[in-house]
DNA sequence: ATTAATGTTCAGAA
DNA sequence: TTTCTGAACATTAA
């Protein structure tokens, strides 16, 4: 679940506990799943964090980034459900990693939790964190991208919008559940050829991403029907309330009050939209 | 009881 | 080059 919001929440959370704190320890969790990945290996991963302080607390797209003393960077992707966490998992079973921190004031921990697993853990170098994450493959963040920018990447598509909102390279930050939200909100067809939208369309597609992305971050996130979204303190995100398409397929549009909700698949992925209010 | 679907990413193929 | 497909995993809804 965790889009551009919820990892933002996340590293809101987390920040006062983290900056500024010593790794005291780093442990992996006894629980029954099969181990999350987690590179390099434990033993060379633990060696190199203890010790170091963590400087800073950033979020790189969808990923959590802690800046540590020794220029290298903990790199956490929560994927489908990830959570980072100062107290409270929502259960035990699920716990992956520890994070022991610890400062003249006394300690506390950081946690990493993945009900399903996919999520990874990795240390970069500054010099593999640049060549890997900062160049190339991820595309402009989502609330930093420029109008223009963007209207020339949706020139460079044949793909239907919604496509290329998913597409990290486009455009980082947006998945499955804002890319619906956003378009809907902006008055956008999601399977409109990128290609074929007006300068003043993408003007609009670019205002609702920041938008909606912004309010979603005061509303600490979605929280869908399975619950697995929390921040830090294991507390629900709100902005589901809000939601105006995702999820409410055949029910009456929130918007216009006449279309019905559809789903269709694109990208293998479920598209929620108003045929009313978008085209 | 199977089967399909779930927020993400990436390698590999078309 | 660009775009699409399936797999990684655990859980739930149909």
């Amino acid at each position: 679940m965790p889009e551009l919001p919820e990892v933002e929440t996340m590293v809101r959370g987390i920040q006062p506990a983290v900056e500024g704190r010593i790794v005291e320890a780093m442990t992996k969790c006894r629980c029954s799943c099969r181990p999350i990945l987690v590179r390099p290996g434990w033993r060379r991963f633990v060696q190199r964090v203890r010790g170091s302080r963590v400087e800073r607390v950033e979020r790189l797209a969808k990923r959590v980034v802690l800046c540590l003393s020794t220029a290298d960077r903990l790199v956490i992707e929560p994927r489908m459900t990830g959570l980072m966490l100062l107290s409270d998992p929502p259960d035990r079973e699920h716990l992956r990693i520890c994070w022991k921190l610890a400062d003249s004031g006394g300690s506390n921990a950081l946690w990493f939790w993945d009900r399903r697993g996919l999520g990874t853990v990795q240390l970069y170098s500054a010099h593999e964190f640049e060549a890997d994450l900062c160049s190339g493959h991820l595309g402009p963040d989502a609330l930093a991208i420029t109008p223009a920018d963007l209207k020339h990447r949706c020139n460079g598509s044949r793909r239907p919008i919604k496509s290329l909102l998913l597409d990290q390279r486009t455009i980082a930050g947006i998945g499955n559940l804002y890319a619906s939200e956003i378009l809907h909100v902006a008055g956008i067809s999601p399977k409109t050829r990128s290609d074929s939208l007006s300068t003043t369309r993408v003007r609009r597609l670019h205002a609702t991403i920041y938008d909606i992305l912004e309010q979603a971050i005061r509303y600490e996130g979605s929280t869908l029907g399975d619950g697995t979204w929390r921040n830090a303190l294991n507390k629900s995100g709100r902005y589901q309330n809000e939601h105006r398409v995702y999820a409410r397929e055949g029910k009456v549009c929130r918007t216009c009050r006449r279309g019905r909700i559809r789903r269709i698949i694109q990208t293998q992925r479920s598209t929620f939209y108003c045929p009313v209010c978008q085209r």
